[in-house]
DNA sequence: TAGAAAAATGACAACGTTGTCAATCATGTC
DNA sequence: GACATGATTGACAACGTTGTCATTTTTCTA
């Protein structure tokens, strides 16, 4: 048994290929019974548009790429769940496109793919979305695309985003420890080149503010989004004079180094410390206690992402509108009242 | 500027574009100075060639499709990575393909996939890898593709596939806990549909009969592989009148069940309880105590599958080989000698 | 140096689909 | 019943590439 193709459709169902097209892509003026007759024919011989044929002669575009560059399994998971849960709806095939995002040549590898792939744009996640170099050569070259970001005014040319608060999310983690009845707060930051970094430290730095807490320099600890950051960071204000009573890691990986720097120090979390993250990632649910953290939502954030990119291309609307999500503070149990003092 | 294509390199070069079309796919006999001339060009342009029309008219495929259906998302992003690797390093494309393993269509929905996207052939992740019902259709189809199996006898059709040795792991990780001293070592099953799941109980029955320790059913408890089944599992083994001194996890998901309902017991690990999971997780290795667990090397096994898929499609070697990859036993914080007995 | 063999190159069809445009058919109007 | 109108259908080119096969050029042999 061979492949069937269009024109053996034609032939079964007695009328010509670009008939049986029109049926596929549910053109209008085809009469009932003519597509009945074709549906028929395409059943009986399990016919299946070949995707290359279409794309190369077309010029729509039945595809759209995901780039990403985040070590983090369970975010690049969640944003391939939700594209790819839009592209299925739509009928639309995903082209995910993994890269580094300090590579020097890779607008130009963004460029090639689209073209080459007939992409009809992408979904850029952060820290690409976040490049400014990298999205003006796309551009220059009119890449239609979406971006995942965490910062408001981030410049984008003009391109649609969807906007992820981290701001206000970290306010909110922050504002939970302060009505614990923390004071010493520490905050240790995540990788330099993510705009969420800034972002979330601006939101713990404004509910201090707010709280009328000052700001102690020492409790600030710059790092990476990394275990190894968190657990270093975090001996590093264990050692302190004067430490913290509460931790916020600028996300789960780091805090699950802190609460693992807290178990070898023999701090039992909450009650030596409270430790929060940010994600909600899997860890945060089964470390134990569990991680207090923001939940991020990502797959909901990538499915609107690839919603207003296609649409965009559909609709060709030029106003390129932005959407907000805001994490959810979600209170598990590593976050408590600080012990009282001694006495 | 618009899109080059082959003509305008042709056309720039002062050749034919079949010689343009040569000089791309590396063919034999073109004079040096006509190469040279041509890649000239090319760069001018920046040419690319275009993926569909080359997939439509040639009989070669440039892309390969990976099939899994699996929660675990460091697992598949070690999977992807695997074979993304390959892919790039071969000029390949990749076409991810997400799905439900108890869907009935299923079978269908991949010879459509493989055939609407000209995909040279699949390589299937448990537990699709092991339906002999999919296989079979799959095989009648003539698809090609490698399995990534978890026992060795298992049926395959004849196709090939990268076996990782189960049964030998578990049987390293149960016996590093007999040679700690333990003598009640609990077992929570994985879920059903997975071919690792009854692989993984061999390993541990066999390790304990190798040891002459009489296996007490009530230490085997059935579940699925999550963090929940792992959580039940070990408050049931707690409220034994003689609770086991270890407990190994058929995965590292389960395992952290365990530790948090050993920690929510107040229980001690390792010195009041012994945990060993699977799979060699980030979790594994954040959590505290990290855990003793089996490196899976997925990512390698992934590569190895991938790279075997291709060599099939070029090589065109009839013999199905198959390759074997044993887990390694990965000592960590989580298992350690029992307590003595209270005296 | 003629002739043969081998290497290099090109003309053209073909892959399976959709876009363009013309042709045919059905329907309604007077 | 002739004509206009709009709905339905089809013939054919085109998308950008590679496969086939013929042709030209170069190299080797005697």
């Amino acid at each position: 048994m061979s492949i069937a193709t269009i024109k053996d459709v034609a032939r079964r169902a007695q009328v010509s290929i670009k008939t049986v097209s029109r049926v596929i892509n549910q053109e209008a003026s085809v009469s009932h019974g003519t597509r009945a007759k074709v549906l028929k024919a395409i059943n009986e011989l399990q016919y299946r548009p070949d995707l290359s044929a279409r794309s190369l002669r077309s010029a729509k575009a039945y595809a759209i790429g995901l780039v990403y560059d985040n070590p983090n399994a369970h975010y690049i998971i969640s944003l391939q769940q939700g594209v790819l849960s839009v592209c299925r709806e739509l009928g639309f095939g995903l082209q995910i496109h993994p890269c580094d995002s300090t590579q020097p040549g890779l607008a130009r590898q963004l460029t090639d793919l689209v073209q080459r792939s007939h992409l009809a744009g992408l979904v850029l996640a952060p820290p690409m979305s976040e490049d400014p170099r990298l999205l003006k050569v796309l551009s220059e070259h009119k890449v239609p695309l979406v971006r995942i970001i965490s910062a408001m005014e981030d410049p984008g040319d003009g391109y649609a985003s969807v906007y992820v608060d981290d701001r206000d999310a970290a306010y909110d983690i922050t504002e939970h420890m302060i009505q614990l009845g923390h004071t010493r707060i520490a905050f240790l930051w995540g990788g330099k080149q993510h705009r969420s970094s800034p972002e979330r430290f601006k939101g713990y730095e404004s509910a201090l503010q707010d709280y009328g807490i000052e700001m102690d320099k020492k409790l600030v600890v710059p790092g990476d989004y990394s275990f190894d950051d968190g657990f270093r960071g975090a001996r590093k204000l264990f050692a302190l004079k004067d430490p913290p009573t509460a931790i916020f890691g600028s996300n789960d990986e780091i805090a699950a180094g802190v609460l693992a720097a807290a178990r070898a120090a023999g701090l039992n979390v909450p009650y030596d410390l409270s430790i929060a993250g940010f994600e909600d990632s899997p860890f945060s649910r089964q470390s134990w206690p569990a991680l207090t953290t923001a939940r991020q939502a990502t797959k909901t954030v990538a499915r609107h992402a690839a919603r207003m990119l296609i649409a965009e291309l559909q609709g060709g609307s030029e106003t390129a509108h932005n959407e907000r999500f805001s994490p959810e503070l979600v209170v598990r149990g590593s976050t408590a009242p600080p012990r009282p003092p001694q006495g």
